[in-house]
DNA sequence: GTCTATAGCCGGATAGAC
DNA sequence: GTCTATCCGGCTATAGAC
């Protein structure tokens, strides 16, 4: 999937420190998203961030540690997404179809640098880091909540259908992102929605 | 989609030192492939291929020179690939559902890998790099074939169609790549078959 | 054409003053 | 807690002997 890991909302925790601590976890966040991990230097984000560079192994020791920061913060971002979904709509379909209509919001940023879960996957398996496992977890975090809608709907295919949403929500953002094409987001996220709708309302899928 | 990059035939273009060369780009194919660009060194390759790192730069300028070699590379194996499918079966819809059925031919390789077109485009495209246009290209030679087969059916919606055949199969790779999954691999591509065949039998899609 | 040695740079990480 | 100065290693790339 592909929501922005937006609405920063730094949770202060701790007063003093926290704020830089949150500062260099944004900055850090955006530009792996951008660059991608590897890419991503100590300089370039502390450019971004204000803080010289020796200060951020105050608060992370390697690189490594300041990626686990990272994904940690994506995957309260995608909490509170869902949570907040949970809450906006009683109805799990309404929850559902708000979120893949949700994916379109990022647009630019989709088609610029792809799925921020995604990407950071691919990258992370590609190189066997350590984290991958963290990464797929935000993946595997999306297709439960996307099957828990499904199972309150009744499906017993639940699962396998969850799965074959996330897998078509990827592949739109990953061309989406390979040819820089912003209709093809558009559209193709629109016939997966429309695929969704009618597997729903009982046609065989 | 997902073919490995296999069959390799030099060409023994020209005698001698093309040995040389054909044996750095299979090499570095095969570690860009397995590692990504980025994190593959000359050291690396030169390990690989057997051929000290000095000797590298009579054949390629610099590290770009050696992935557009590498990319022309796979541009020809994919070629080669798509020849002999249009050579060895006469009705397009054959044609097409061998391709989708090869893509399980390197199953191992791309749980591990990811799909050798994919997620070098998605590398590419995220740290920006000039030859992003040349792996996009890749994605787009497939998906043109995959029209033609489909026009060859007689279908107008040929390129559309074409398209989200694509952007499945390339979900499914990303995602059978980010878990790890020799299981999503294989279903997920079965019902992407399936999908595709009941759409030719007349179903709306 | 082949290969060794090495330059030059930039990365992550450290030491320690303030 | 904050920041400067610096180390060390690996990388791409070059020079030049053979």
């Amino acid at each position: 999937m592909a929501e922005q890991a937006d609405k920063r909302q730094p949770v202060e925790a701790g007063g003093r420190g926290a704020e830089n601590r949150e500062r260099i976890v944004a900055a850090a966040d955006r530009l792996f998203y951008e660059k991608g991990f590897q890419a991503t230097s100590f300089s370039d984000i502390a450019d971004a961030a204000g803080v010289p560079k020796g200060n951020f192994y105050y608060y992370f020791k390697t690189k490594d540690a300041l990626l686990e920061g990272v994904i940690d913060w994506r995957r309260q971002c995608l909490k509170k997404l869902l949570n907040s979904l949970n809450v906006q709509h009683d109805d799990p379909r309404e929850r559902l179809m708000t979120l893949l209509t949700g994916l379109c919001a990022g647009e630019d940023d989709i088609v610029r640098y792809g799925c921020p879960m995604g990407t950071l996957s691919a990258e992370l398996c590609k190189t066997g880091h350590e984290m991958k496992e963290q990464a797929q977890s935000l993946l595997e975090t999306i297709r439960e909540w996307i099957a828990t809608q499904l199972q309150a709907m009744g499906r017993d295919d639940a699962p396998e259908f969850a799965r074959e949403i996330l897998t078509r929500s990827q592949g739109v953002t990953l061309l989406a992102h390979a040819y820089g094409d912003h209709h093809l987001l558009v559209e193709e996220m629109a016939r997966v929605r429309h695929w969704v709708s009618a597997v729903l309302d009982g046609q065989p899928h």
